[in-house]
DNA sequence: TCAAACTGTTTGATAGACTAACCATTAACC
DNA sequence: GGTTAATGGTTAGTCTATCAAACAGTTTGA
Protein backbone atom coordinates (compact mmCIF):
# COMPACT_ATOMS: atom_id res chain seq x y z
CA UNK A 1 0.00 0.00 0.00
CA UNK A 2 1.74 2.90 -0.94
CA UNK A 3 1.73 6.86 -0.82
CA UNK A 4 3.16 7.80 -4.14
CA UNK A 5 1.05 10.62 -5.77
CA UNK A 6 -0.52 8.40 -8.07
CA UNK A 7 -1.79 6.00 -5.37
CA UNK A 8 -2.98 9.30 -3.65
CA UNK A 9 -4.80 10.50 -7.07
CA UNK A 10 -6.00 7.13 -7.62
CA UNK A 11 -7.80 7.09 -4.14
CA UNK A 12 -9.39 10.62 -4.39
CA UNK A 13 -10.44 9.69 -7.47
CA UNK A 14 -12.15 6.38 -6.49
CA UNK A 15 -13.82 7.83 -3.08
CA UNK A 16 -14.37 11.43 -3.06
CA UNK A 17 -17.44 10.65 -5.61
CA UNK A 18 -18.73 7.81 -2.95
CA UNK A 19 -18.45 10.08 -0.03
CA UNK A 20 -19.96 13.68 -2.13
CA UNK A 21 -22.98 11.37 -3.35
CA UNK A 22 -23.62 10.32 0.14
CA UNK A 23 -23.32 14.11 1.46
CA UNK A 24 -25.84 15.17 -1.46
CA UNK A 25 -28.74 12.83 -0.62
CA UNK A 26 -27.90 13.40 3.24
CA UNK A 27 -28.66 17.73 1.90
CA UNK A 28 -31.09 16.00 0.29
CA UNK A 29 -32.53 14.35 2.72
CA UNK A 30 -33.22 17.66 4.88
CA UNK A 31 -36.71 18.59 3.58
CA UNK A 32 -36.71 21.76 5.78
CA UNK A 33 -34.62 24.31 4.31
CA UNK A 34 -34.63 22.87 0.44
CA UNK A 35 -31.14 23.70 -0.21
CA UNK A 36 -28.70 22.09 -2.36
CA UNK A 37 -24.95 21.74 -1.26
CA UNK A 38 -24.04 24.27 -4.17
CA UNK A 39 -26.59 27.01 -2.79
CA UNK A 40 -25.06 25.97 0.95
CA UNK A 41 -21.69 26.56 -0.48
CA UNK A 42 -23.12 30.30 -1.46
CA UNK A 43 -24.56 30.67 1.81
CA UNK A 44 -21.83 29.58 3.79
CA UNK A 45 -19.65 31.89 1.80
CA UNK A 46 -21.24 35.02 2.46
CA UNK A 47 -21.84 34.29 5.72
CA UNK A 48 -17.78 34.34 6.00
CA UNK A 49 -17.46 37.23 3.66
CA UNK A 50 -20.17 39.54 3.45
CA UNK A 51 -20.75 42.09 0.47
CA UNK A 52 -18.77 39.94 -1.43
CA UNK A 53 -19.07 40.86 -5.18
CA UNK A 54 -20.85 37.95 -7.18
CA UNK A 55 -17.53 37.57 -9.31
CA UNK A 56 -15.93 36.31 -5.77
CA UNK A 57 -18.98 34.22 -4.78
CA UNK A 58 -18.47 32.69 -8.48
CA UNK A 59 -15.09 31.81 -8.57
CA UNK A 60 -15.07 30.23 -5.33
CA UNK A 61 -18.02 28.09 -5.81
CA UNK A 62 -16.94 27.34 -9.21
CA UNK A 63 -19.25 28.94 -11.07
CA UNK A 64 -19.18 30.86 -14.51
CA UNK A 65 -20.73 33.99 -13.92
CA UNK A 66 -23.73 33.71 -15.92
CA UNK A 67 -24.69 30.89 -13.78
CA UNK A 68 -24.29 32.49 -10.51
CA UNK A 69 -26.08 35.18 -11.41
CA UNK A 70 -29.46 33.00 -11.96
CA UNK A 71 -28.45 31.47 -8.75
CA UNK A 72 -28.47 34.50 -7.17
CA UNK A 73 -31.73 35.93 -8.73
CA UNK A 74 -33.24 32.82 -7.33
CA UNK A 75 -31.80 32.71 -4.23
CA UNK A 76 -32.65 36.77 -3.73
CA UNK A 77 -36.37 36.01 -4.94
CA UNK A 78 -36.54 33.54 -1.88
CA UNK A 79 -35.28 36.07 0.53
CA UNK A 80 -32.36 34.77 1.41
CA UNK A 81 -29.81 36.82 0.09
CA UNK A 82 -29.54 40.72 -0.91
CA UNK A 83 -28.17 42.09 -4.30
CA UNK A 84 -26.47 45.57 -3.52
CA UNK A 85 -24.68 48.46 -5.66
CA UNK A 86 -21.62 48.83 -4.43
CA UNK A 87 -21.39 52.73 -4.05
CA UNK A 88 -17.04 52.80 -4.62
CA UNK A 89 -17.86 51.02 -8.11
CA UNK A 90 -21.50 50.75 -9.44
CA UNK A 91 -20.39 47.79 -11.62
CA UNK A 92 -19.78 45.55 -8.66
CA UNK A 93 -22.87 43.80 -7.05
CA UNK A 94 -22.26 43.05 -3.30
CA UNK A 95 -24.38 40.28 -1.52
CA UNK A 96 -25.42 39.65 1.82
CA UNK A 97 -27.13 36.91 3.54
CA UNK A 98 -30.89 38.16 5.16
CA UNK A 99 -31.25 37.07 8.86
CA UNK A 100 -33.68 34.32 7.05
CA UNK A 101 -31.04 33.45 4.95
CA UNK A 102 -28.85 33.24 7.70
CA UNK A 103 -31.30 31.24 9.54
CA UNK A 104 -32.00 28.74 6.77
CA UNK A 105 -28.35 28.57 6.44
CA UNK A 106 -27.50 27.11 9.89
CA UNK A 107 -31.20 24.99 10.32
CA UNK A 108 -29.12 23.62 6.71
CA UNK A 109 -25.73 23.04 7.46
CA UNK A 110 -26.93 22.01 10.93
CA UNK A 111 -28.87 19.23 9.91
CA UNK A 112 -26.93 17.85 7.58
CA UNK A 113 -23.67 17.69 9.87
CA UNK A 114 -25.98 16.20 12.55
CA UNK A 115 -26.85 13.11 10.21
CA UNK A 116 -23.77 12.59 8.78
CA UNK A 117 -22.04 12.53 12.25
CA UNK A 118 -24.11 9.77 12.95
CA UNK A 119 -22.15 7.71 10.62
CA UNK A 120 -18.99 9.52 12.05
CA UNK A 121 -19.30 8.33 15.39
CA UNK A 122 -18.84 4.62 14.38
CA UNK A 123 -15.42 5.77 13.92
CA UNK A 124 -12.65 6.15 16.77
CA UNK A 125 -11.03 9.53 18.18
CA UNK A 126 -7.93 8.75 16.24
CA UNK A 127 -10.05 7.74 12.56
CA UNK A 128 -11.44 10.77 13.10
CA UNK A 129 -8.73 12.81 13.76
CA UNK A 130 -6.62 11.03 11.03
CA UNK A 131 -10.08 12.02 8.73
CA UNK A 132 -9.72 15.90 9.86
CA UNK A 133 -5.99 16.01 9.21
CA UNK A 134 -6.64 14.93 5.73
CA UNK A 135 -8.89 17.16 4.82
CA UNK A 136 -7.09 20.21 5.95
CA UNK A 137 -4.46 18.89 4.14
CA UNK A 138 -6.73 19.04 0.82
CA UNK A 139 -8.55 22.08 1.61
CA UNK A 140 -5.41 24.04 1.51
CA UNK A 141 -3.34 21.58 -1.61
CA UNK A 142 -6.97 22.05 -3.53
CA UNK A 143 -8.68 25.56 -2.31
CA UNK A 144 -8.67 28.36 -4.63
CA UNK A 145 -6.57 31.07 -2.85
CA UNK A 146 -8.46 33.76 -0.55
CA UNK A 147 -9.96 36.61 -2.70
CA UNK A 148 -9.70 39.96 -1.44
CA UNK A 149 -12.78 41.57 -1.24
CA UNK A 150 -12.66 44.12 1.82
CA UNK A 151 -12.15 47.03 -0.84
CA UNK A 152 -15.21 46.82 -2.38
CA UNK A 153 -17.21 46.22 0.76
CA UNK A 154 -17.76 49.27 2.46
CA UNK A 155 -21.16 51.05 2.47
CA UNK A 156 -23.61 49.44 0.37
CA UNK A 157 -27.09 50.71 -0.64
CA UNK A 158 -29.95 48.56 -2.06
CA UNK A 159 -31.27 48.50 -5.55
CA UNK A 160 -34.47 48.11 -7.13
CA UNK A 161 -33.94 45.43 -9.54
CA UNK A 162 -37.43 45.99 -11.66
CA UNK A 163 -37.42 45.16 -15.19
CA UNK A 164 -37.64 48.63 -16.51
CA UNK B 1 -8.83 21.56 17.24
CA UNK B 2 -11.37 18.97 18.53
CA UNK B 3 -12.39 15.71 16.31
CA UNK B 4 -15.93 15.33 17.46
CA UNK B 5 -18.08 13.44 15.67
CA UNK B 6 -19.69 16.76 14.44
CA UNK B 7 -16.32 18.88 14.20
CA UNK B 8 -15.33 15.91 11.50
CA UNK B 9 -18.80 16.60 9.86
CA UNK B 10 -18.08 20.07 9.51
CA UNK B 11 -15.39 19.93 7.77
CA UNK B 12 -16.35 16.99 5.64
CA UNK B 13 -19.76 19.10 4.22
CA UNK B 14 -17.07 22.17 4.09
CA UNK B 15 -14.33 20.75 2.27
CA UNK B 16 -15.47 17.67 0.50
CA UNK B 17 -17.26 19.47 -2.37
CA UNK B 18 -13.98 22.42 -2.89
CA UNK B 19 -12.04 18.45 -3.73
CA UNK B 20 -14.97 17.37 -5.68
CA UNK B 21 -15.45 20.71 -7.92
CA UNK B 22 -11.52 20.18 -8.29
CA UNK B 23 -12.01 16.80 -9.44
CA UNK B 24 -14.89 17.77 -11.67
CA UNK B 25 -12.78 20.79 -13.45
CA UNK B 26 -9.72 18.43 -13.55
CA UNK B 27 -11.69 15.61 -15.36
CA UNK B 28 -13.59 17.40 -17.57
CA UNK B 29 -10.34 18.92 -18.63
CA UNK B 30 -9.38 15.83 -19.82
CA UNK B 31 -9.91 16.45 -23.76
CA UNK B 32 -9.64 13.08 -25.47
CA UNK B 33 -11.46 10.46 -23.40
CA UNK B 34 -15.28 13.27 -23.07
CA UNK B 35 -16.45 11.63 -20.42
CA UNK B 36 -18.07 12.96 -16.88
CA UNK B 37 -17.29 11.67 -13.41
CA UNK B 38 -20.37 9.97 -13.22
CA UNK B 39 -19.72 8.26 -16.86
CA UNK B 40 -15.87 6.90 -15.25
CA UNK B 41 -17.57 5.60 -11.89
CA UNK B 42 -20.10 3.67 -13.88
CA UNK B 43 -17.69 2.19 -16.99
CA UNK B 44 -15.28 1.85 -13.53
CA UNK B 45 -17.84 0.11 -12.04
CA UNK B 46 -18.93 -2.44 -14.82
CA UNK B 47 -15.25 -3.11 -15.51
CA UNK B 48 -15.37 -4.69 -11.80
CA UNK B 49 -18.96 -6.43 -11.87
CA UNK B 50 -18.73 -6.96 -15.68
CA UNK B 51 -22.40 -8.15 -16.66
CA UNK B 52 -23.45 -6.03 -13.50
CA UNK B 53 -27.57 -5.59 -13.93
CA UNK B 54 -28.49 -2.08 -15.03
CA UNK B 55 -30.16 -1.81 -10.76
CA UNK B 56 -27.05 -2.89 -9.51
CA UNK B 57 -25.23 -0.01 -11.54
CA UNK B 58 -28.07 2.66 -10.68
CA UNK B 59 -27.76 1.77 -6.49
CA UNK B 60 -23.88 2.37 -6.80
CA UNK B 61 -23.91 5.35 -8.65
CA UNK B 62 -26.64 6.72 -6.49
CA UNK B 63 -28.97 7.63 -9.88
CA UNK B 64 -32.90 6.29 -9.88
CA UNK B 65 -33.62 3.84 -12.75
CA UNK B 66 -34.85 5.94 -15.09
CA UNK B 67 -31.83 8.67 -14.88
CA UNK B 68 -29.55 5.00 -15.03
CA UNK B 69 -31.46 3.92 -18.46
CA UNK B 70 -31.31 6.85 -20.20
CA UNK B 71 -27.33 7.14 -19.17
CA UNK B 72 -26.55 3.87 -20.59
CA UNK B 73 -28.89 4.57 -23.56
CA UNK B 74 -25.90 6.72 -24.12
CA UNK B 75 -22.92 4.81 -23.41
CA UNK B 76 -24.64 2.23 -25.72
CA UNK B 77 -24.94 4.41 -28.32
CA UNK B 78 -21.13 5.45 -28.64
CA UNK B 79 -19.83 2.40 -28.29
CA UNK B 80 -18.97 1.99 -24.93
CA UNK B 81 -20.44 -0.82 -22.90
CA UNK B 82 -23.06 -3.36 -24.46
CA UNK B 83 -26.71 -4.31 -22.77
CA UNK B 84 -27.51 -8.09 -22.67
CA UNK B 85 -30.37 -9.88 -21.73
CA UNK B 86 -29.65 -11.96 -18.68
CA UNK B 87 -31.31 -15.91 -19.96
CA UNK B 88 -31.66 -16.43 -16.33
CA UNK B 89 -34.44 -14.04 -15.80
CA UNK B 90 -35.55 -12.10 -18.87
CA UNK B 91 -35.99 -9.00 -16.60
CA UNK B 92 -32.52 -8.38 -16.31
CA UNK B 93 -30.16 -6.25 -18.49
CA UNK B 94 -26.72 -6.96 -18.20
CA UNK B 95 -24.30 -4.75 -18.91
CA UNK B 96 -20.59 -5.46 -19.96
CA UNK B 97 -17.87 -2.76 -21.41
CA UNK B 98 -17.01 -3.10 -24.94
CA UNK B 99 -13.17 -3.21 -25.42
CA UNK B 100 -13.60 0.74 -26.36
CA UNK B 101 -15.34 1.32 -23.36
CA UNK B 102 -12.77 -0.36 -21.54
CA UNK B 103 -9.98 1.58 -23.12
CA UNK B 104 -11.82 4.58 -22.76
CA UNK B 105 -11.99 4.40 -19.40
CA UNK B 106 -8.58 3.44 -18.90
CA UNK B 107 -7.39 6.44 -20.79
CA UNK B 108 -9.70 9.36 -18.77
CA UNK B 109 -9.16 7.86 -15.24
CA UNK B 110 -5.25 7.53 -15.87
CA UNK B 111 -5.45 11.24 -17.63
CA UNK B 112 -7.46 12.84 -14.32
CA UNK B 113 -5.17 10.72 -12.24
CA UNK B 114 -1.63 12.29 -13.65
CA UNK B 115 -3.08 15.64 -13.56
CA UNK B 116 -4.55 15.37 -9.63
CA UNK B 117 -0.80 13.59 -8.73
CA UNK B 118 1.09 16.81 -10.01
CA UNK B 119 -0.95 18.68 -7.55
CA UNK B 120 -0.44 15.76 -4.52
CA UNK B 121 3.21 15.93 -5.52
CA UNK B 122 3.67 18.86 -3.31
CA UNK B 123 2.69 17.26 -0.38
CA UNK B 124 5.01 15.06 1.49
CA UNK B 125 5.20 11.14 2.26
CA UNK B 126 3.37 11.30 5.48
CA UNK B 127 1.02 14.21 4.54
CA UNK B 128 -0.30 11.75 1.55
CA UNK B 129 -0.11 8.26 3.30
CA UNK B 130 -2.74 10.98 6.36
CA UNK B 131 -4.93 11.28 3.12
CA UNK B 132 -5.28 7.91 1.64
CA UNK B 133 -5.50 6.29 5.27
CA UNK B 134 -8.41 8.64 5.87
CA UNK B 135 -9.79 8.46 2.22
CA UNK B 136 -9.98 4.44 3.17
CA UNK B 137 -11.72 5.26 6.15
CA UNK B 138 -14.25 6.92 4.83
CA UNK B 139 -14.65 4.63 1.90
CA UNK B 140 -15.17 2.04 4.68
CA UNK B 141 -17.86 4.02 6.32
CA UNK B 142 -19.95 5.31 3.45
CA UNK B 143 -19.56 3.45 0.58
CA UNK B 144 -22.93 1.01 0.27
CA UNK B 145 -22.85 -2.58 1.37
CA UNK B 146 -21.56 -4.82 -1.79
CA UNK B 147 -24.10 -5.87 -3.91
CA UNK B 148 -24.22 -9.19 -5.32
CA UNK B 149 -24.14 -9.63 -8.90
CA UNK B 150 -22.65 -12.87 -9.26
CA UNK B 151 -25.93 -15.01 -9.54
CA UNK B 152 -27.90 -13.08 -12.55
CA UNK B 153 -24.24 -12.95 -14.54
CA UNK B 154 -24.00 -16.42 -16.14
CA UNK B 155 -24.07 -16.59 -19.81
CA UNK B 156 -25.17 -13.15 -21.66
CA UNK B 157 -26.57 -12.63 -24.89
CA UNK B 158 -26.96 -9.70 -27.17
CA UNK B 159 -30.18 -7.57 -27.34
CA UNK B 160 -31.12 -5.81 -30.78
CA UNK B 161 -32.45 -2.28 -29.24
CA UNK B 162 -33.99 -0.96 -32.35
CA UNK B 163 -37.52 0.96 -31.73
CA UNK B 164 -40.21 -1.46 -33.02
C1' DT C 1 -54.55 -18.88 -14.83
C1' DC C 2 -54.33 -14.72 -13.28
C1' DA C 3 -52.83 -11.31 -10.00
C1' DA C 4 -48.86 -9.43 -7.72
C1' DA C 5 -44.06 -8.26 -7.73
C1' DC C 6 -40.05 -6.97 -10.18
C1' DT C 7 -36.88 -4.84 -13.91
C1' DG C 8 -36.42 -1.64 -17.02
C1' DT C 9 -38.15 2.07 -20.44
C1' DT C 10 -40.77 6.13 -21.99
C1' DT C 11 -42.55 10.52 -21.09
C1' DG C 12 -43.07 15.09 -19.61
C1' DA C 13 -41.35 18.68 -16.35
C1' DT C 14 -37.80 21.10 -13.92
C1' DA C 15 -33.40 22.58 -12.67
C1' DG C 16 -28.80 23.77 -13.55
C1' DA C 17 -24.92 24.65 -16.45
C1' DC C 18 -22.56 26.79 -20.40
C1' DT C 19 -21.62 30.07 -24.51
C1' DA C 20 -22.58 34.13 -26.95
C1' DA C 21 -24.29 38.56 -27.08
C1' DC C 22 -25.38 42.49 -24.63
C1' DC C 23 -25.61 46.68 -21.17
C1' DA C 24 -23.56 49.67 -17.70
C1' DT C 25 -19.61 51.48 -15.51
C1' DT C 26 -14.87 52.59 -14.96
C1' DA C 27 -10.08 53.16 -16.66
C1' DA C 28 -6.78 54.34 -20.25
C1' DC C 29 -4.95 56.90 -23.65
C1' DC C 30 -4.28 59.93 -27.03
C1' DG D 1 -12.31 65.84 -22.76
C1' DG D 2 -13.82 62.15 -25.66
C1' DT D 3 -13.20 57.87 -27.79
C1' DT D 4 -11.66 53.25 -26.86
C1' DA D 5 -10.70 49.33 -24.05
C1' DA D 6 -11.47 46.61 -19.96
C1' DT D 7 -14.38 45.03 -16.25
C1' DG D 8 -18.66 43.21 -13.81
C1' DG D 9 -23.23 41.42 -14.51
C1' DT D 10 -27.35 40.20 -16.96
C1' DT D 11 -30.17 38.13 -20.72
C1' DA D 12 -31.19 34.75 -24.21
C1' DG D 13 -30.77 30.30 -26.13
C1' DT D 14 -29.36 25.68 -25.77
C1' DC D 15 -28.11 21.35 -23.72
C1' DT D 16 -27.69 17.99 -20.26
C1' DA D 17 -29.31 15.70 -16.21
C1' DT D 18 -32.39 14.48 -12.96
C1' DC D 19 -36.82 13.01 -11.21
C1' DA D 20 -41.65 11.13 -10.73
C1' DA D 21 -45.41 8.94 -13.01
C1' DA D 22 -47.15 5.90 -16.20
C1' DC D 23 -46.19 1.95 -18.91
C1' DA D 24 -44.54 -2.75 -20.79
C1' DG D 25 -42.47 -7.29 -20.46
C1' DT D 26 -41.14 -11.19 -17.25
C1' DT D 27 -41.44 -14.09 -13.44
C1' DT D 28 -43.58 -15.92 -9.24
C1' DG D 29 -46.99 -18.04 -6.75
C1' DA D 30 -51.71 -18.68 -5.06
Amino acid sequence: MSNSPNDCARELLEVIPEVMQMIRTQVRSQRGPDLSVLQIRVLAFLDGHPGAPLSAVAEHVGLTLPSMSTQVTGLVKRNLLERAISPTDRRYITLTLTSEGHARLTSASHGAQVTLAKTLAHLSNEERATIIQALQLLRATFSSEEIITEEIITETENVNHGRH
